[in-house]
RNA sequence: GUGGGCGUAGCUCAGUUGGUCAGAGCGCCGGAUUGUGGUUCCGGAGGUCGCCGGUUCGAGCCCGGUCGUCCACCCCA
């Protein structure tokens, strides 16, 4: 076994070659589906201030963070998401740039926890965000970019769905059944744990934390219950508040539709995320089967730039994570085979030929091909044998008879026919 | 942070009630084939059986601890 004083850290990935594929296979897809949006890439440092995270997020994510304190005594953490950093990197920026602006990045993220199955101590994770722009259509657009994501890769509507909720229209609603203002935080986090927690308990943690009282709480059950727009219509409408936020609601359903997402978008009350900076639409990507993790999870956080001390500006943005994402598409085939590469493969039949071979591999590679050869002498089976592991599709061979009448054998791999090629037409 | 299942060659694993138990397949390296591959055959390298300690005449096998890993809880980007 390896020595425990070398052993990779837990929670951490190696990528050799065949791990790397799919990564690199993930990251191209989330590129491409950016930059078809009109997306532009941009990154920050892996290491900030540590004040960063607890003044947004609360001291309790300090607990999971990888913090220290470094030479110069300033307390650090790795990021453990990318929008605080973001909203920082904006926050000094914004003001002399049109809005809106649409930015992703693809960051490492890291987080001190105990590993288990799509959670690890690092992963990559695909952020994109619309900042300053207040309409739905913004939420729209971002969510349609995150499902993009997930088809691009090949998922499809039997494979994944959204799940998407709103903070503003959550809080008319619990305020029409009765939690006081004060209370609404405290109710938020019941709901998004109800789903892990038999109902007694729930209930009973809608008492003693959200205030309510049984019929509150049957109130309460009910609309965490539906499902559809015109239902809530129906029982909660005649709230002036609820009815405007459910129109707000209706709409962005409605630009999804007309993107023919629609299938791919189911409401769902209980989706509240756990993050304390959301303030408005809220969604969560879920497999249909239900197996593994949140793919991805997002929302608007409109107060968010101002209390990083930049311009006051709404935004809306997700983040998927690469581990359970890889997961998802290896339980459905969707993992690329990883097969090496080569365009040409020089034989050298001895040392003799070697100057040639390599004036001509070089003559390619200067052409944009992938050449490799043998870095030692071999015989010409085992040269052969290493092409065909290497996965070249054609064979160069270039022996003394070669040399004598200036053209060089080609062979075509996967034929296994061989033709004469003038070395002049190779350099 | 809590509880539980696992931990034997690079990989997947076999190792009977503790006494040739350190093995197999795949992979890797070399050869058969000193100018031609993916097959086949032959040979080789590679493990202090995660680590430390204990019980025993003797432990891969039993016990304790520890580390790693997986699962559940907690928490959630």
């Amino acid at each position: 076994m390896t020595k425990p004083d070398f052993a990779r850290l837990p929670g951490f990935r190696d990528f050799p070659p065949e791990d790397f594929a799919l990564r690199s296979h993930i990251q191209e897809s989330w590129r491409r589906v950016a930059r078809r949006y009109g997306f532009q890439e941009y990154d920050g440092p892996p290491l900030e201030s540590l004040d960063l995270y607890v003044e947004k997020s609360g001291e309790e994510i300090v607990g999971q963070l990888y913090n220290f304190v470094d030479k110069g005594d300033r307390p650090v953490a790795l990021r453990p998401e990318m929008t605080p950093s973001l909203a920082r990197i904006l926050g000094e920026r914004s003001r002399g740039m049109s809005k809106p602006i649409r930015w992703f990045s693809m960051p490492q993220l890291f987080r001190y926890e105990r590993q288990q199955r799509g959670r690890l101590r690092e992963h990559f994770q695909w952020n994109v965000d619309i900042v300053g722009e207040e309409d739905v259509s913004a939420d729209a657009e971002v969510l349609a970019v995150a499902i993009d994501g997930l088809r691009e890769l090949g998922l499809g509507a039997a494979d994944f769905a959204a799940r998407v909720s709103d903070r503003r229209l959550l809080t008319a609603l619990l305020s029409g059944a009765g939690v006081d203002a004060a209370r609404i935080p405290a109710a938020f986090s019941v709901i998004d744990k109800i789903e892990r927690l038999p109902d007694e308990k729930a209930d009973e943690l809608f008492r003693s934390e959200a205030g309510l009282d049984d019929e509150g709480i049957a109130s309460v059950r009910s609309l965490l219950a539906t499902t559809e727009i015109a239902a809530l219509h129906e029982a909660f409408g005649d709230d002036a508040a609820v009815g405007a936020e459910l129109e707000r609601l209706r709409r962005y359903l409605d630009l999804l539709d007309a993107m023919g997402l629609g299938d791919f978008v189911t409401l769902d009350l209980r989706i509240v995320r756990g993050l304390a900076y959301y303030t408005g639409i809220v969604f969560e990507l879920f497999d249909r089967q239900g197996e593994l993790r949140a793919i991805c999870g997002g929302g608007r956080y409109d107060r968010l730039l101002e209390l990083v001390g930049g311009e006051p500006l709404p935004a809306v943005g997700f983040g998927m994570g690469d581990v359970v994402l890889g997961e998802l598409l290896a339980s459905r085939g969707l993992v690329p085979a990883f097969e090496p590469a080569l365009d040409y493969f020089v034989v050298m039949v001895s040392e003799g030929e070697r100057p040639v071979g390599l004036e001509v591999a070089h003559a390619l590679r200067d052409r944009g091909h992938s050449v490799a050869y043998a870095l030692r002498d071999q015989s010409v089976g085992k040269q052969m044998k290493t092409a065909a592991r290497d996965g070249a599709r054609s064979v160069l061979v270039v022996g003394p008879d070669e040399v004598e009448r200036g053209a060089l054998v080609l062979r075509d791999m996967a034929s296994g026919e061989e033709r004469d090629v003038p070395l002049a037409e190779l350099l």
